[in-house]
DNA sequence: CTACATAACTTAGCAATACTAATTAAATAA
DNA sequence: TTATTTAATTAGTATTGCTAAGTTATGTAG
């Protein structure tokens, strides 16, 4: 249909609009996009492997090797060993990386909120069912 | 208000998501996701110097510059002096790099288009127009 | 016109994020 | 036991971002 393609337009426009100003948000808490990505994987999912925590995120191992080392150096998360699988190591937030992520979560919640302030209610509730379903898709 | 918090938590749930995936498809295209959007810019808005494009991204110059030369050594782009003021390039597509722009772009709105498919047409109305607000606000 | 300031762009050097390929160590399957 | 797979690391490279410092061109004050 080609309603959907003139849609999905402004949906691409105004959520590479989105994107830039979260990753601003973002890039102010002094902790880099991928790290601070990772330790809200970490607060809301748990604990994890590096392995795991790359499979959620989308990159290679390899690359959250690099990540979860700077989380290491900036004591934002803890390495744990596994008794069962002496190759695996569980990752664990530390108070001050709960700190840094519960901070930076509550400035996103907050622009994302003042955003939604004066939205016509019914708008809010298609547009957050809207979002969830692009999501599943 | 409180549900708009609860809004805000579930929008930040999903555009977390969409930003993931949409990254890949734009990291799938050989290009640096900068210089797509770089070439975005260019594409959509016309040729301009790079102090302007550096602008529209939200990026010092310098970090501009090196895109700009990433895209030059791809034939991407090329620079048109500005005879008014020798300190000024222009940045204008080449063929190629608007081949790769439209088709990076297109696949970003297939992705869309796809999400919207069985969704009911007053969600999707609802939905683009509160991402709009969003950017506004 | 000279001197100073500003603006556009470049260069140098650094850090973070991403990849592939190769390595080590541990667990599992044949 | 041997072979394969899996978890994590290391080495090396590219891209994307920054600040600071430099060059060249333009504009302005004296």
């Amino acid at each position: 249909m080609s309603s959907h393609n003139d849609y999905a337009l402004r949906i691409n426009s105004s959520v590479t609009h989105l994107i830039r100003r979260i990753r601003r948000i973002d890039e102010a808490q002094g902790v880099g996009r991928a790290r601070l990505s990772a330790l809200a994987v970490l607060h809301f999912g748990g604990p994890c492997s590096m392995t795991e925590l790359a499979e959620a995120e989308l990159v290679t191992p390899t690359t959250m090797h690099h990540v979860i080392k700077g989380l290491m150096q900036d004591k934002l998360i803890r390495k744990v060993p596994d008794k069962q699988d002496k190759r695996r190591q569980f990752i664990n937030l530390t108070a001050k990386g709960r700190r840094v992520i519960v901070k930076a979560h509550r400035q996103r919640i907050d622009f994302l909120s003042a955003g939604l302030k004066g939205q016509p209610r019914n708008r809010i509730a298609h547009g957050v069912a809207l979002l969830e379903a692009l999501d599943r898709a």
